[in-house]
DNA sequence: CCAAAAGTGTTAAAGCTACACCCATGG
DNA sequence: CCATGGGTGTAGCTTTAACACTTTTGG
């Protein structure tokens, strides 16, 4: 039997990651350029079709390392939009990522060549690619009061001047020094190390680290 | 040219709507019985496949309204997962909706029974039913304080004390009275009409109203 | 006049914001 | 000794939690 003339539109599911990082103060985000049509050519959020060989979040994980080559990482689901590509039933479902920046070897040999783009600054990118970006930043934000997923944009040791950074970068207005160490310290999501780093002529400044690398709400 | 023997997998996308109301005191979520395999004749969430012939959120609001005659409704997008049949390459997209119990006309004729059920004392459900309702509650819980979704679950006007019974239903814990006043009125949330319910022996109490039906964010 | 639910105000504790001075180091 | 950034404490304010008596009505 021969397949019908017309057959049932094949709805295309695919996976797209917001990869954030903050580089000097600001919040980046990882954009690679478009090879295909439509919209080529154009800056766009790393993705790809999803062939249900694996889970959504394994794609959207695997996605990741192929991106920036880095496995500790913060990896959320955002939300699930359709209608992205005109031509035929589609779904994309977003994720976003939070990175240590320094770790991250974008693959420049390739065709698409990656690069860091500031959240505040963004040109016109394909799709609606501007909005979802603004919303993973907006989720960043909201979830960086109750939770610990700034460990994800920082190495294993910090000072809290870093982490303050991290902060400020993320929620665009400035921080109380002593007040930002307070809360920290008195919501226990980072502890104190023995070790200092010395930098520069001024008193070194004491490292702390996470207390867990796991995601957790506090 | 025939087709080839192993056709790519197509997936299939659906969505699903946890569709919650408050009765007698308890969170209740509205289920139906699978008539297909697999997992036939068991309680499931009401859903079904999506054909891309309209956006996501348009299915949802539709197998809403088939499925509860209601159009007036809070209607959220929870998330999406993989890998609920195992047969074939699928994601299944979550939704929740907040409605108004007493609004609600099931349709009883139809084959699969739809029932409302207490979420905290659910029997074990089709595929992983059961934990994708716990997310909505937990979610509507969170937005409870800093939103207004309330007004998804309450009629037009309402006394102090039902939507008081609301917030304890969801947050199944008792709340004091005096308090539960003050930051209502003061949340901005709700404002008093000059009418007010007579019901039995004892003072009649004032209705109120919320300020907006739309959804907000404070 | 009694029972039943509605309405109301105060006080204590905790948390948040704002703010200024001393400390350790390198040059 | 000086310039630089790191480290610390307090006071006022706002927010939250706990708590008991009076009011209005129907029977």
């Amino acid at each position: 039997m021969p397949p019908p003339a017309t057959p049932e539109p094949i709805p295309s599911v695919a996976s797209i990651v917001v990869i954030l990082a903050v580089t000097d103060g600001h919040l980046q985000v990882l954009l690679v350029h478009r090879t295909d049509e439509p919209e080529q050519g154009k800056w766009a959020l790393p993705g790809g079709r999803w062939d249900g060989s694996e889970s959504l979040d394994a794609a959207a994980t695997r996605k990741l390392v192929e991106e920036t080559g880095i496995t500790d990482l913060y990896l959320e689901q955002l939300f699930t939009i359709s209608g992205l590509d005109p031509a035929r039933p589609s779904v994309a479902v977003a994720y976003f990522a939070l990175v240590e920046a320094s770790k991250v070897r974008l693959r420049e040999e390739e065709a698409w060549h990656p690069g860091w783009l500031p959240v505040d600054a963004l040109p016109p990118l394909a799709f609606d690619n501007n909005t979802v970006i603004e919303q993973a930043a907006a989720r960043v934000g909201a979830k960086l009061d109750y939770t610990n997923i700034a460990y994800g944009l920082l190495p294993e040791q910090f000072t809290l001047r870093e982490l303050q950074a991290v902060y400020e970068a993320i929620l665009r207005r400035p921080l109380d020094r002593r007040n930002f160490r307070k809360r920290m310290l008195s919501a226990g999501i980072i502890e104190a190390t023995l070790e200092h780093r010395r930098a520069g002529a001024h008193r070194p400044a004491q490292l702390f680290r996470f207390v867990s690398r796991e995601p957790v709400i506090l």
